[in-house]
DNA sequence: CATATATCAGGCTGACTGATATCT
DNA sequence: CAGATATCAGTCGGCCTGATATAT
């Protein structure tokens, strides 16, 4: 993961992409762990404080984590305590996934490792070039979720 | 993988960066699979093409490919002739591994595709947008890469 | 002796496929 | 019945750790 890479690679969107992206899952990675979680927890936290208690299905969409990955990462976050899972009494299909008062406090942990991590991630940026980087990435983001 | 995520990580560079180097990830992976091949292979041949003949250790530092992963990608390049291992005489440690003539045109339909990708990838920035693109993450992975 | 090289076994996260049972 | 929901089992690429055998 060190050295500089074929020739070809060095100025190829892809790779930048990608490679960047490396650093950026690895930051995330490690400030998460520092808090005894992991990414998946804090998009789901989120997606649950944001949006309230909501079914599996819906909290998939929500948080953009896959079904059969959701099952797993409540059932980490049920064990601490973060979450409750109940079944919902009026469609008995559904659980209802809320998050409890200790899961909002470790959200708010979170909140605070995410900002300190951008600023490591963007150090060598000036403000002005997050900007540009963060408006170029939302674009092309935004390209392939909506047409695919 | 569709829907908006939550409203914390829709503007923080480290979402976007993954994400957008997500959708990169699967656009190089069918380009690669449509030639029967996968990214390390690309990486691999272009590290090999570039600076010739090379023992694995050399190769995994050229083409920041992990050592242990690069066995089984030479295996996969060999059973296709697509590369050579040979023991190489003077340091009887090592394998002298060499791109083939067959390696060789796989490597010019892997490069056609990933140029077409790339074009895929940035579809919707203009030319000075994606030099700015590019020019910022070179600096962010040059940053991450030197002083860790 | 330490070092470099190649190999193997295995783990991890994030994303995904497919099968199944249950309920609406 | 079709459709939604939750679950479980398993795959995959990319990246990584650690152990081992061999040669320098």
């Amino acid at each position: 993961m060190d050295t500089s890479a074929p020739e070809r690679l060095r100025n190829l969107p892809s790779w930048l992409l990608t490679q960047t992206a490396h650093h950026a899952h690895r930051l995330v990675t490690e400030g998460m762990s520092e808090a005894g979680a992991r990414g998946y927890h804090y998009r789901l936290l989120a997606a649950l404080e944001e949006s309230g208690p909501s079914s599996q299905a819906t909290l998939g969409r929500r948080s953009a984590i896959h079904l059969s990955d959701l099952v797993a990462t409540i059932n980490e976050l049920a064990d601490r305590d973060l979450v409750s899972r109940e079944p919902d009494p009026a469609d008995r299909r559904r659980n209802v996934i809320t998050i409890t008062p200790a899961g909002r406090r470790q959200l708010k942990r979170l909140d605070k490792q995410i900002a300190r991590i951008q600023d490591d991630l963007l150090a060598p940026l000036s403000g002005p070039e997050r900007e540009q980087l963060t408006g170029l990435l939302s674009r092309l983001l935004r390209h392939h979720t909506q047409d695919a």
